[in-house]
DNA sequence: ACCTGAACACCGTTCAAGT
DNA sequence: ACCTGAACACCGTTCAAGT
């Protein structure tokens, strides 16, 4: 406690330059999302905890977007070692890969769920196809097309486009984060257990297929 | 064109009190919504297209996020709408009923993104499980209820708890929508032909099952 | 009952000036 | 090179006053 409070004040003595303070403002934005949500997310708060003045962060960003851009960028970031991590715990087979994926892709959801919808939220705006901010999504995505062809060498999983099939296991998993942190669905995001099962039941549905018969298209 | 200015006119002509000045801030606001996007919509220029005073608008509305919520949930309305029409247009097979209420999701989804965002986008806030919006949403998810048990009346849906095997669905093309209008998928929003596709495509997968094997759980 | 106009606090952004 | 302080336009919200 003392200890933090030193450590505050230290920052906020740091006379006139500050170390690292494009840093800094993401840390204190992410602070702020997840304490208040997005809509009370503000420029000049954030300056504020940041220990400048409210014209300082247009050193570093160009505009409020831009550190909101920052800010989702992180969460892709944290995102994508998350479920990084989940597959590697996994084990060998894909099948378990999957759940976990699935499973670590919720947690983050009920974990920073503020966060998980700013990524997603369209405060970005359209970005071109060579950000950074698409290619670390899509470096998620990949990890997620490695499992399927992970699974289809094993025999495990259908033939078929893995990218196909990963853009359908990424649309589910994504829906049932956003639908779950909305509290559109009869499960609280407080509680753990019922959340991986969740996850885990609908990954299981779509391995299993809800159809008896296969249809043509 | 004349036509319209002329009409434009007389709702601003109308003399201090406007006929129903509820309706109207909803579908100004919904006019903003959709050209602008959800940031650049403010309470005074829903005003002022109105035709009203800047504090006009709290007669009518506690503060701006109930105007949000009014907007949202005539967008759960809409929604529910279009997918009752097209379950309908669709005919007696529960499979094409299911493939009809994916397009019909989606097509919302790329005819009002803004309006699918701000509906699943936290602003609303926490609702209690009496609110209107909740129940409509609610609604909406009962047609897919309904499709599951006709299925598996049917014979053509696997035996399983029907909330489960919708909330499976409504995940994926939930995910699904969010996803393509963040532009996060090979797909532009703008080609619809390729989006029935992509709806198509990713419920034939979840109807096929993806594994080769049926795995415990 | 319904709306207006002035007023207040606060935010995003800019810019000349400081170190 | 990096930050400050004043300034501007604009927004959400309130309230006494108008019809």
């Amino acid at each position: 406690m003392a200890d933090e409070v030193d450590r505050d004040r230290e920052e906020r003595r740091r006379p006139y330059h500050h170390g690292d303070l494009r840093n800094a403002l993401v840390e204190a934005g992410l602070r702020v999302l997840e304490r208040d949500g997005a809509s009370a997310l503000n420029l000049r708060e954030v300056a504020r905890m940041a220990g400048v003045s409210h014209a300082a962060p247009y050193r570093h960003f160009a505009d409020k977007q831009a550190l909101l851009a920052a800010i989702a960028d992180d969460g892709f970031n944290q995102l994508a070692a998350r479920v990084r991590a989940a597959i590697e715990h996994a084990g060998e087979q894909a099948h378990a890969q999957l759940l976990e994926a699935g499973r670590a892709y919720l947690r983050f959801a009920v974990d920073r769920p503020h966060h998980l919808r700013l990524m997603f939220s369209g405060v970005v705006g359209k970005r071109a196809p060579e950000t950074l901010l698409y290619a670390v999504s899509k470096s998620a995505f990949a990890l997620l097309v490695g499992i399927m062809r992970h699974g289809q060498d094993q025999g495990v999983f259908r033939e078929g486009d893995p990218v196909e099939l990963s853009l359908t296991c990424w649309s589910l998993m994504h829906g049932l984060a956003m639908l779950l942190i909305e509290d559109q669905l009869p499960v609280s995001p407080e509680q753990q257990a019922m959340v991986d099962d969740l996850a885990d039941m609908c990954i299981q549905r779509l391995c299993d297929g809800i159809a008896t018969v296969q249809h043509e298209i």
